[in-house]
RNA sequence: CGGGGAGUAGCGCAGCCCGGUAGCGCACUUGGCUGGGGGCCAAGGGGUCCCGGGUUCAAAUCCCGGCUCCCCGACCA
């Protein structure tokens, strides 16, 4: 287990959660119950995601959603269910899902159904089966299209956000004349998500490509952003995946180029999901509950007034109402907590709830003419005017969002090794998690071999484009490859 | 999907062995005192004891089946 953020002040906060040092994966559940984000449900693996965790999606969503319609894509709705012998045709996708299909078989009163309707688990096949209807030349090319929905995908062992049986994602599906094009458009999106997890959500990733046991089902390869998790673990937060002809082949989608001659088309797919949630809290977290990233928080500034009487309370009011619109109008997502619980309360459950700063207005600040803040990383109080709050705040939320990366990055770095034998990594994951980089010579073989004696230490990915040195970890030959082996979620 | 544990008020739990009026703490409601880090006093309300069968005069308690959650091992965004 990584180092945890851990102190006497953070203990006598905190009645409600796990400490992360006594069990991380208890933690985690605490938070995302008592923050009130998720909740278990009758049906296995699926949650119910409340109105704090949906509008934190909902920030994702929008932030994601402008980034791609600014490169040109746009929204479409396909359907829920997938006839079985459409599901079908590209045997290697097929293979790779069908453990894990959910299938219509009746209907109400209509009784058995004549063919099977399998609940999308991903949309290829049926994107595929309908979109070639709209593609004819290369002029209709490309087809950049993406939907926001939910999956289904029966899962052994789920966990709120991280692994659940039905999901919310975005499903990126593009069709190119060349392969080029198509390649390019895999790596726009992969920077894309890169942009999004370490200027939205403040979480250093490493970008690079897949190998070959770890490549998406029907594709030629698979790049993928990985996060570090506080507890050392990887977590696989964005996929994007080349397909060559191999989807436009087993569905026909194909055009006519300029030399009048028909053509399969080159196809990706890309997709993010609310386990980028489950990234959020495992990255950002802390004894005390959620700490979010100003950009996608829900709320940015909780406001709690302090106030002993009738008059008090109405001078405090109107102090907050002076300055209140001016500070909307910089942006700032507030909320005032006029609930009748007594202060202590209200900053123990706001900081439970991530809100990355607070302001406190009582009788000693209204004579200053000043607010209290109060950083949920640091917890120092300092005072701010009144006057000029609005900027003061848009400030000091960009402030806290650079400090929350600059944090995850360097306890990322602090958990990041460098490894050169199979001995040596066998050794370091025995005793602890985190990133290894280490050499490999790209026979898949040898990455089983660190599989098997690690007991379950994968290669998460790698960059195509960086040099090796040295022999590879397992069998000495000359390496190709620089990889970064982690266990991972 | 295999092995282990759990499900009783919103939350955390006791009661179950040994069948007989369903309890405790917190939360909740009302009133008062309070209010700058989870306050105090008083009076209240709240239960398909996970679901379905069985045994019994009688089941939270015993038996059988199922569902959900947690932990540990094989597949996955």
């Amino acid at each position: 287990m990584a180092e945890i953020v851990e102190n006497a002040e953070t203990q006598a906060f905190v009645k409600d959660i796990t400490r992360m040092s006594v069990d991380f994966d208890r933690w985690y559940t605490d938070v995302v119950r008592k923050a009130e984000l998720a909740d278990y449900t009758p049906v296995r693996g699926c949650m119910v995601i409340r109105p704090y965790g949906y509008a934190l999606w909902e920030h994702i969503q929008r932030a994601f959603d402008d980034m791609i319609k600014a490169t040109g894509h746009e929204n479409w709705y396909f359907p829920l269910l997938i006839p079985e012998d459409l599901l079908v045709k590209e045997a290697e996708h097929v293979e790779g899902f069908t453990p894990e299909v959910a299938w219509v078989t009746e209907a109400g009163s209509h009784g058995r159904l004549d063919q099977r309707l399998a609940i999308r688990p991903t949309s290829e096949t049926i994107i595929g089966t309908l979109i070639r209807r709209y593609i004819q030349s290369h002029r209709d090319l490309p087809q950049l299209t993406n939907q926001w929905c939910n999956v289904l995908r029966w899962e052994m062992r789920t966990r709120l956000f991280l692994r659940t049986a039905e999901f919310l994602w975005q499903e990126g599906h593009t069709f190119h004349a060349t392969a080029e094009e198509a390649r390019r458009e895999v790596d726009l999106i992969l920077d894309l998500y890169r942009r999004l997890a370490e200027e939205w959500l403040a979480m250093p990733v490493l970008p690079g490509l897949k190998s070959r046991a770890e490549t998406f089902a029907g594709a030629v390869y698979t790049k993928s952003i990985e996060a570090m998790m506080l507890d050392g673990l990887a977590l696989q937060a964005g996929t994007s995946h080349y397909f060559g002809q191999n989807f436009s082949r087993a569905y026909d989608i194909a055009f006519t180029n300029r030399e009048n001659q028909r053509e399969h088309c080159y196809s990706t797919s890309w997709g993010i999901s609310t386990r980028l949630i489950g990234g959020l809290i495992m990255t950002h977290g802390d004894d005390t509950g959620l700490v979010l990233p100003p950009r996608v928080a829900p709320v940015q500034v909780v406001v709690v007034p302090i106030f002993r009487d009738g008059p008090a309370r109405e001078r405090v009011r109107a102090a907050i109402e002076g300055w209140r619109p001016e500070v909307e109008a910089a942006g700032v997502r507030l909320k005032v907590d006029w609930s009748e619980d007594r202060p202590g309360e209200k900053y123990n459950r706001w900081e439970l709830k991530g809100v990355p700063l607070r302001i406190e207005v009582g009788p000693r600040d209204l004579e200053a003419g000043q607010v209290t803040i109060v950083d949920r990383l640091t917890r120092e109080r300092r005072s701010l005017p009144m006057a000029g709050l609005g900027p003061r705040l848009r400030a000091e939320l960009e402030d806290f969002q650079a400090r929350l990366f600059r944090r995850a990055l360097e306890f990322r770095d602090r958990h990041t090794y460098e490894l050169a034998t199979l001995a040596e990594v066998v050794d370091h994951f025995r005793r602890g998690t985190g990133f290894v980089w280490a050499p490999w010579c790209e026979d898949p073989a040898c990455e089983i071999r660190v599989k098997e004696e690690t007991g379950g230490v994968t290669i998460r990915n790698y960059d195509p484009d960086q040099p090796a040195t040295g022999g590879c970890l397992v069998c000495g030959r000359p390496a190709r490859r620089r990889v970064v082996l982690a266990r991972s979620y």
